[in-house]
RNA sequence: GCACUCGUAGCUCAACGGAUAGAGCAUCUGACUACGGAUCAGAAGGUUGCAGGUUCGAAUCCUGCCGAGUGCACCA
């Protein structure tokens, strides 16, 4: 599969809103009891063994307590004492404060530690309070440049292109809102050898790209079917005259050569292919800018200039009439070395010279400090040799980090890669069109019910579509292979978009039945409920989840930690009254106020994957 | 052949060196005519591919083997 990389839909406004604005909310980060707590411990352990300053208590959620404590075996281990004895060591120094509440030894020198109900219900009141759910934003934010959604310009696109759209946007998105400074780089491809034959038969048919016939002219659509129809046509005539392939190839010459008239028509095939782009991705609800684009074709003047430099610098080397950079430790079949080609033996630069060229223009122009690849696993070999010869040209210094994120192959319900009944590529916007037809006979379905506008159900269909399948391309750890099921997808039941995003629209629910004075407010009086208690250290632990995905880049963690939630949700939704609370008027605001806080943070997390969330569904 | 990735419940997938390996689907058993709309609780299901090793402790780290996928000189 070609590394397409590329498009930019203006067209709805595409970022679900980060946070709700409320009035006088503040924008202070809130640290997780965990954190808390963690820091307890920490400073307990050093008290019992000076030598432990700075350990990690390893610190964990636990089905035996409110969280456990591991970090005292290996502690003890090195400081040859006996676990037990230490363990009550540190659980002595821990502190009795508002958040320490019951901690007892346990096992061969674990700590469980229990919080009291009020520590709880405080903290998620100072994340309902802030705009941000109390999730801090980097004091000190870096530069990443992450390389996502990268069609090929002529080409149609395919459910290849999918994962690395969805997975790069929820990761600018995460990102982003922990305050990284990121830009985004799409990588289309936009250049290349089959650009003579393409300009030579639009020159020999000037009319081939003209936007007539009927209302939808300017659509993406149409922009795709004229540009297949071309590439169709172009590539007959190519495989059956020999005269035609000669003038095509001579184009390619006058391409790189930056003839005028060439490149203008080369770059009318772009300018079609985004009209193209902008539709698609305006259907995956992903925003793509056009400033972001920056194909291969962006690298073009850098290219003689990083070939020298690799040269001069010795880094690469001719050989067999290419210029090559040579690894101890990569060989081919034959045993014999095989060299990332930078420049080939016709004098035509590889794919890898605008890799390279990239990063000098991200390293030394952008002033990137990370950069992050989102492409198919079956570059990853590409990508160390190029990210290692970046290295020894000094272009990747030590302060920066760059890292292949490899996705693995979409495949069908056969455990094969998707295809249709043809043995064609699936098209990307087939796909989405079936995804979001079914789930709209869902929504119309249960919709009726509930007096759901046709309009509606046509939004809710679309968000409801859109999410399922990218809440299943992100829901799983990005390396493997995914099943593409439909079914399973839409499903309103199991680890779905749906059933999250149903559980929100019932956290909206709750407030639309509210009577006039009922209000959510928080009462760390009040005892919580197994349930709440359940409910509220996992919504404590947004934060903590943001940013561990942030810094590991492993969205499946947060689509993890948000199923987590709404199941959460739902069994206390299922064993809570909120609105006939038992407990009176105080327990109504409480139990109000953790559906106010659940809904937020399912809304939030949500977002930060690209997925919307209807208020009624 | 070499390299990389991966082998976990019938299926699809989790698990930051920690206690009893967790979810969802499917299967089975019960509740539920709705504050509240698309329900919940429970059961059953495992020699984590195999064999060694490191460790107080291994699905996780190391070695070997078996099996699968992918890649391996001028396409991206």
């Amino acid at each position: 599969m070609s590394r397409a990389r590329s498009g930019d839909p203006p067209v709805r406004t595409a970022s679900p809103p980060c946070s709700l604005t409320r009035n006088g909310t503040s924008m202070a980060s809130v640290p997780s009891l965990s954190a808390s707590l963690q820091q307890r411990v920490s400073a307990a352990l050093a008290a019992a063994v000076p030598s432990a300053v700075g350990a990690d208590p390893l610190l964990r959620r636990s089905d035996r307590a409110d969280f456990q404590a591991n970090g005292v075996l290996g502690l003890a281990k090195r400081a040859k004492a006996n676990p037990r004895e230490l363990a009550a060591q540190v659980a002595a120094a821990l502190p009795a404060d508002e958040v320490v509440g019951e901690v007892e030894v346990s096992g061969p020198g674990f700590l469980n530690i229990t919080v009291p109900d009020a520590a709880i219900t405080a903290n998620l009141a100072r994340r309902l309070a802030d705009d941000r759910l109390g999730v801090p934003a980097k004091p000190d934010p870096g530069i990443t440049v992450v390389d996502y959604a990268q069609p090929n310009v002529a080409k149609e696109m395919h459910v290849g292109h999918l994962r690395s759209s969805v997975i790069g946007d929820a990761l600018v998105r995460i990102l982003e809102f922990g305050g990284e400074q990121v830009v985004r780089r799409h990588h289309i491809g936009d250049w290349g050898t089959q650009f003579g034959m393409l300009i030579q038969y639009l020159l020999e048919h000037p009319h081939e790209l003209d936007h007539t016939g009927g209302a939808d002219a300017d659509s993406g659509e149409a922009s795709m079917s004229r540009l297949d129809r071309l590439y169709k046509s172009a590539r007959a005539l190519f495989d059956a005259d020999e005269a035609f392939k000669d003038r095509a190839r001579r184009k390619v010459v006058d391409l790189q050569a930056g003839d005028p008239e060439t490149l203008a028509t080369w770059q009318r095939f772009v300018d079609e292919s985004k009209i193209y782009f902008y539709s698609v991705y305006d259907k995956l609800d992903i925003e793509i800018r056009d400033a972001d684009i920056v194909g291969e074709s962006g690298y073009n003047d850098m290219l003689v200039e990083t070939c020298h430099l690799l040269e001069k610098a010795g880094v690469a080397v001719w050989s067999n009439g290419a210029l090559c950079v040579f690894f101890d430790d990569i060989k081919g079949k034959d045993g014999e070395p095989v060299p990332l080609i930078v420049r080939k033996t016709d004098g035509g630069f590889g794919y890898a010279a605008t890799d390279l060229s990239a990063i000098r223009n991200r390293t030394q122009d952008l002033h990137a400090d990370t950069l992050l690849y989102v492409v198919d696993v079956r570059q990853s070999l590409h990508f160390r040799m190029v990210f290692e010869t970046a290295r020894r040209a000094g272009w990747l210094t030590d302060g920066v980090t760059a890292r292949h994120l490899p996705f693995g192959t979409v495949l069908g319900k056969d455990g094969k890669p998707f295809k249709t009944r043809a043995g064609k590529s699936v098209r990307l916007e087939d796909l989405l069109d079936e995804a979001v037809a079914r789930a709209t006979a869902v929504v119309r379905e249960k919709g009726e019910k509930i007096g759901l506008t046709e309009q509606e159900i046509t939004d809710n269909g679309r968000q409801v579509g859109i999410g399922a399948v990218k809440y299943a391309d992100l829901s799983t750890s990005l390396g493997r292979d995914y099943v593409f099921d439909l079914d399973r997808m839409v499903s309103l039941n199991g680890d779905t978009s749906v059933y999250i995003q149903y559980a929100y629209a019932r956290t909206r629910s709750i407030f639309r039945k509210a009577a006039e004075g009922q209000r959510p407010v928080a009462h760390p009086e009040l005892p919580l409920a197994p349930a709440e208690r359940a409910l509220g250290l996992h919504l404590d632990a947004f934060a903590d989840a943001v940013a561990e995905v942030a810094e590991t880049y492993e969205p499946h963690r947060l689509a993890s930690y948000l199923f987590q939630l709404a199941s959460l949700f739902t069994t206390f939704y299922e064993q809570c009254p909120v609105l006939t609370a038992e407990g009176g008027e105080p327990q109504v605001e409480q139990r109000l106020f953790l559906c106010d806080l659940t809904g937020r943070t399912l809304r939030q997390g949500l977002a930060l994957l690209g997925i919307r969330t209807p208020e009624r569904l």
